[in-house]
Formats: C-alpha cells, structure tokens, sequence
DNA sequence: TAATCCTTTCTTTTT
DNA sequence: GAAAGGATTA
C-alpha cells in the first residue's frame, strides 16, 4: 500500500519520519542504510510537496549517488533529473561554474586529479631545489591537501611551523598555489574548499543555496574531512535540518583527512536526535559474530552489536597456504568446485593491496572462470589515454601548462628540454596562453630557434578546436583531434604494442560515445570533468549485471555485498599493512578495514593467509595477521594446506621440504647449484625458479635471462634476481 | 634531440 | 617485476 514506510522495519522507519531538525543515523553494516537515504527522500518529496532540486543529498561515489537517484525514481514515479544527488566533489565543480567567475576565478578551468597533482609538487620541488629523494613529492603533495582540507593557507600553515619538512612543505604549499592559479587548475581539494570561500565571501550565494536546499542528508558521514563537513554545516546552518548517516566501525578513510570523530561532534554540536540501526539484513550470525570479534577490540568505539534473523550458517574457513601462489591456487580452485551452488557472480576475493590481484588473476585464467579486477586506475592511466586528454585539456584551459608539457613533443616536434623552458619562461607572466605562444613563435626573439612551422601548425589547430568546442559533440570533437595532430600514425609506430595502443584509443572514443548518448547535450568540457571525478568504486556493476567472479581491495569493498568472500593475504605487514605499524589510529583503521570486509560476506567466508610470499621477485617470509587471534576458534574451521605438523617442522623448514619435493620432480635431475652470475648458465639447461618452478633457459642477454617455465610458460628474468634460480648441472 | 639500454626505487588504500 | 630516472650513444 505505501511502498515508502511499509518495507521499513521500525528503526528505519522512525531514520524516515524524523524530517526536521539535525538527525544521526549509525547505521551499522548492512542495515538498510540506502534504503534509509532513499525512503527519506522519497517521503520528504512526498509529505512536504518539495521539488525534488530542494533537497541536497550528499554521497562519496558517483555510483553511489547513481544508485539512490534510481531507487528515488522507482519509489516516487517521479523525474529526478533535477534532484540534488551527487557527490561532494561533483557538488563542488556545479558550484565553481556558476560562481567561480564572481570571485575572480576562471570560468575555464581544468581539474587536477592526484597524479597531476603529484606531478606539479615534483616541478616545483626542481625548480626551487628541493630534493626529491630527501622529501618525497608525493608525500609532499598529501600534506599540502590535507592542510588545504583542513582549511588553512599557505600564510595560516607558514604560522605553525615545526620541522624542517613543514618549512618546505610551506614553500612548495606557495608555489603550488600559485602554480594552480596561473594554470587555471583546481585540484580535488579546491573543489571543496573554493566553494566553501565563495559562500563565505559571498553571503548572497550562500544564503541562495541555504534557500534552495531546505533539507540535507550525508551518506558515509565517517568518511568527510573538516572541509566537507564544513560545508554542510555552512548549507544546514539555518534551517539545521540535517540528517547525516555513518558508521564509525566502518571509517576507512583516515589516510585521506576524513574523521570519524565527526560523527561525535555532529551529535554533540546539534544535540542531535540519534538512531541506531542494528538490525542486519546480509550476513550468516556466524559471520557476524566474527566480524564483532574483530572490531570490539578498539577502545572508544560507540558501543552496537549488529544482530540478525538469520541462522547461525556454516563456520567461518580459515586456511593457511605455503606461499601466496598455493594460496591463490586454493581460493581459485575452492571458487570451481562451489560454481555448483553459486553462480560467477556471487564470489568476490578482497585483498589489502592492488598489487596482490596478479596471482588471483593467474590462476582464474589457468581455470578459465571469468573475473574483473576492480580499482588500479589502469585504462586512464595509460600514456595513450593521456596524451588525448592532455590535449583536450589544454584546449579547454591553454594556460594549463601540465597538459602543454604533455604533449607538446607529442607527435615529436622537436622540441626537447631547452626548448620546453623557452616556452613554460615566456608563459610564466600568467598572462599569455600556450595557444598564442604557439601562435606568435616567430614573433618572439626569444623563441626564435625553434621548429616554428610545427609549432605554428599545433597552435592553429588547438586554436580553432577551442573555437569549436561548444558546437562540437564530444566525439565529434575529439575525432577531429586525433586527426588533426595524426596521432594514429604516431602511436601505431610508437613501440611494438603500437596497435594496442591504437585500439586503446578507439576504445576511449568508444567511451566518449556512450558518454553522448547518456548524456545529451553534453560537451567535451563537461567529459573531461567528469572522468576525472570517476573513481573506481564507480565501475563496479549492480549484481544481476554481473557475470564474472570480483576481485578488488578491501577499500573498494565498502558498501557492497557478495554471498561468498574471500579475504586474502592475512598476514602480518599487509593487513595491518606495515606503514600503519607507528600509529595507533592506523592500526586501528587496518582493524576497521578487516571488519568492513568481514561484513560483505553473506553466506560463505573465506580467511587465507601465506607462510611466505614473493615480494619484488624474493621470498618473503611472514607471520599470520595478529587480527586473527581475535577470533574465536568455535567459529572457524581450520583448513591446512600443510600435511606436515607444524610442530615438528618450523615453516621455514617446510618450504625446503616442499622445493626439494618439487625439485626431485625435474626430469634428468642432476645436482642443483644456486645461480650467482649469469655465466653459470647457458641456453638450454634445465632450472628450478623459486617462484615459477620447472623451467629451461631459452635466451640470454646481456642482463636479462628468458626461461620456458613449464607452468608460466616464457618469462623474462631479471639479472638482479638470479639468486631465485637453481641450475642443474648436467 | 631521440632512442636505447641499464639501474634504481618502490607499493597502501583513492574522491 | 614494473616504472621511472639516468647515462650513453647515435
């Protein structure tokens, strides 16, 4: 009958009713938590007869604020095209084009992802002579966005100096600045704290969106930073009716300035009405009980146990391999023998780092079961892919001159380092673009060496794009583009992976395509902006999509749901990862993030660990998480991979046993002796490779070994790890 | 100036 | 084992 209240159990329910004034949601994991975001929407559009623009829903993920704009849909009926669901930063960026240009900022502006970032710290360290490998740009880099998150200006931060580091963090903060300012560039912090210095410079703009959102709700609260929870407290501050929904269990963002304590303030602050929904609609009581295990162990967390109606369900598997890749090997072969019962779909394996996905991947393929790999930033990164959006980047905003260093030698013009200081010397008054630079060469005394026909032709090109670029669709302009400037001719000749590339970029213009049709009316500038927004938790599909098993880390996991996990690589230094290891908070958040992964699971958990792994190409030897100690063993079925008694052989020990076992096995077996210089072996003598096992050398170079493994097929083998290789001597 | 070859460093997670 | 940086040679 009221398909908006009657699905909410009574918890929820109360979250919904609840519409004026400052409310806080703990929502636990998996308790209904969009469902609450969405129902109140929905009942808020309903009771109080808003538009659906007069509320601000707040997300961290685009797919996300996808998501709960169709289920909005769904409930109402009703065309929510112009309802406020989006995330902070997509937020940020509608604000800086209507108002950007009010403050004296530009109206064309391009965005900086982290990279960019990364990149224009690194420039400026070189340039003002600060060593990159005393300080490390991209902790450099990180400071300054969470000085900047957290408010404060380059003059605020000069006055709390303490170390040598803060000193050049001051100096480079500076320079970035202005830096970002000459090239029209607005980085993921800008994004939110320029729209927080508009409101408050600018009392109209703020009172007008204090106006027109008369109703604010935040999704993820544990996860905002000062400056966005600055920014709702600015848009709430009159009305205050804000409903912000989190869970401090499941705060994992901390390396990235966000603060669960907001949580705590929020409450405090607004003496806000609090509910807490325990209820779990997900996870086996089993699963849930590990999970509490896990998390119960950090102090000063708000006390909740999530319960469920569900039955008790099987024990949670604890298996323990020899090294990582017997340990890939078991998940992967334990995913084939339940595809009886469970579809591709319904199995997901997490891991702490990206860099643990390759053996997962190896194996899935050696069993031919489908599978993606979430996360990685893999497609956007590739220098194709970059080299097209440098340009169209600096089409938009000639003064960008991260995007100009790019690709100015890009087909090659030669143009080399003393050439690219010429022009970035001439640009640097702030005043002139790189499209008239490239325009006048000739005109300038300066410039007066250089391949001008070249340069001329490039800026008479950039220049009559920026001309088009409202007119053009998005494919049509970027078609034009890599016409103009023959990239195809330039890339497909590029190195052996030339066609690859190519077909890279075909997919790119795939890609902008589909973003037309999605998006109507939408022009490259528009593209360009949101890509760069994109994040990876965007690409994850909703599950009857799905046809392959899921493979991502643990902080991409967060939010969604699979009936059989696996949580890998359990073992001391990765999860709690070894840079967390000087901080208690860190370790803390490891915890957390332990948990959030635990409480994915629905029907079937997997932990796995390793004894040893490789790591950069040598064997690693490790110890189990200490986090797992901290479940109780009536809920865990061990599974060891081990036939030998662990006390009788220590670990070490048994992967000799194991390598000689396997050694044994080579065929013609003569007497193995340890590779130490690329002279003790020849083309066609048989080797035991720590790593790849079996194999025969087919190539030698210089410094680089080629071996035919028997089960990995060729590699190539550095001459830096030859102490992996054993040699029969025949 | 550009290509190639070799050495070094690095890995945490990402809007 | 990749990617980036540096040195060397054409």
């Amino acid at each position: 009958m009221d398909r908006i209240l009657e699905p909410l159990n009574d918890k929820q329910r109360e979250a919904v009713l609840f519409t004026d004034g400052p409310l806080l949601v703990l929502a636990g994991a998996g308790s209904g938590k969009t469902r609450v975001i969405t129902h109140r929407f929905a009942y808020l559009l309903r009771e109080k007869r808003l538009q659906p623009s007069n509320i601000l829903a707040v997300t961290f993920t685009n797919k996300a604020a996808g998501e709960m704009k169709e289920r909005i849909t769904q409930l109402t009926g009703l065309d929510t095209s112009t309802a406020w669901v989006r995330t902070f930063h997509s937020m940020g960026v509608l604000i800086l084009r209507k108002h950007a240009e009010e403050i004296g900022y530009p109206r064309d502006f391009v965005i900086y992802d982290d990279t960019d970032s990364r990149g224009l710290v690194k420039s400026i360290m070189k340039e003002s002579g600060i060593n990159t490998d005393v300080y490390n740009p991209s902790s450099i880099a990180e400071k300054i966005s969470r000085i900047k998150e957290s408010l404060q200006s380059p003059e605020d931060f000069v006055k709390q100096i303490e170390s040598e580091m803060d000193e050049k963090v001051a100096l480079i903060y500076q320079s970035y600045e202005k830096a970002l300012r000459r090239n029209r560039a607005f980085d993921f912090s800008d994004l939110i704290t320029i729209p927080i210095y508009i409101f408050k410079k600018n009392n109209k703009v703020l009172s007008y969106y204090q106006s027109l959102w008369h109703y604010v709700m935040v999704d993820e609260f544990q996860d905002t930073n000062k400056a966005q929870y600055e920014m709702i407290k600015l848009i709430g501050s009159v009305h205050k009716n804000i409903c912000v929904v989190g869970d401090d269990d499941q705060s994992i963002y901390g390396w990235r300035g966000a603060n669960y304590d907001h949580i705590y303030d929020f409450r405090d602050r607004y003496n806000a009405k609090v509910i807490l929904l325990e209820q779990n609609y997900r996870s086996s009581r089993v699963i849930l009980e590990v999970a509490h295990a896990v998390v119960e162990k950090i102090p000063g967390r708000m006390d909740k146990k999530l319960w469920t109606q569900e039955s008790s369900g099987e024990k949670v598997f604890l298996i323990n391999a020899l090294t990582d890749k017997e340990e890939a090997n078991y998940v992967v072969s334990r995913i084939d023998s339940l595809l009886e019962e469970y579809d591709y779909k319904d199995f997901a394996i997490f891991y702490r780092t990206n860099a643990q996905s390759r053996l997962f991947e190896e194996e899935l393929l050696v069993r031919n079961i489908p599978y993606r790999i979430f996360g990685g930033q893999k497609f956007y990164a590739r220098k194709e892919i970059k080299d097209i959006l440098a340009y169209i980047k600096l089409i938009i905003d000639p003064f960008d001159s991260a995007s100009f260093e790019r690709i100015i030698n890009v087909p090659k013009r030669k143009i080399g380092e003393v050439a690219l200081e010429k022009l970035k010397k001439v640009a640097s008054d702030g005043k002139t673009s790189f499209i008239d630079i490239l325009l006048n060469v000739e005109k300038n005394p300066s410039l007066s060496r250089l391949p001008f026909e070249a340069l001329k032709e490039l800026g008479r090109i950039l220049e009559e794009l920026r001309e088009e670029k409202e007119k053009l669709t998005p494919m049509s302009f970027v078609k034009i583009l890599i016409d103009a400037i023959g990239y195809k001719s330039y890339i497909t000749s590029f190195d052996e992976d030339g066609l690859d590339r190519w077909s890279n970029v075909e997919e790119l213009i795939n890609s902008i395509k589909e973003y037309e049709d999605d998006n109507p009316g939408a022009l490259i500038t528009d593209y360009v902006n949101d890509i760069t927004l994109q994040s990876s938790a965007d690409e994850i599909e909703a599950d009857d999509s799905r046809n392959y098993v899921s493979l991502m880390t643990l902080h991409n996991a967060k939010g969604l749901e699979f009936p059989v996990v696996f949580i890998c690589g359990l073992v001391d230094g990765l999860l709690p990862h070894a840079s967390s290891l000087y901080s208690a908070r860190d370790i803390e958040e490891e915890r957390r993030l332990f948990y959030v992964g635990i409480t994915r699971a629905m029907k079937i958990l997997h932990l796995s660990y390793s004894e040893s792994r490789m790591k950069y190409g040598e064997l690693l030897y490790q110890n189990p998480s200490p986090f797992l100690n901290d479940i109780p063993e009536e809920f865990v079925e061990e599974v060891d991979l081990f036939k030998e008694k662990k006390d009788i052989f220590g670990w070490q020990s048994k992967i000799r046993k194991k390598e000689e076992e396997d050694i044994d096995d080579i065929e013609g077996n003569g007497e193995l002796k340890i590779v130490e210089d690329i002279s003790d072996i020849k083309v066609g003598d048989k080797v035991y490779h720590h790593l790849f096992g079996k194999g025969k050398v087919a190539a030698i170079t210089k410094n680089f070994v080629t071996i035919d493994f028997k089960d990995y097929g060729k590699k190539v083998i550095s001459g830096n790890f030859l102490s992996n290789i054993e040699v029969v001597s025949s």
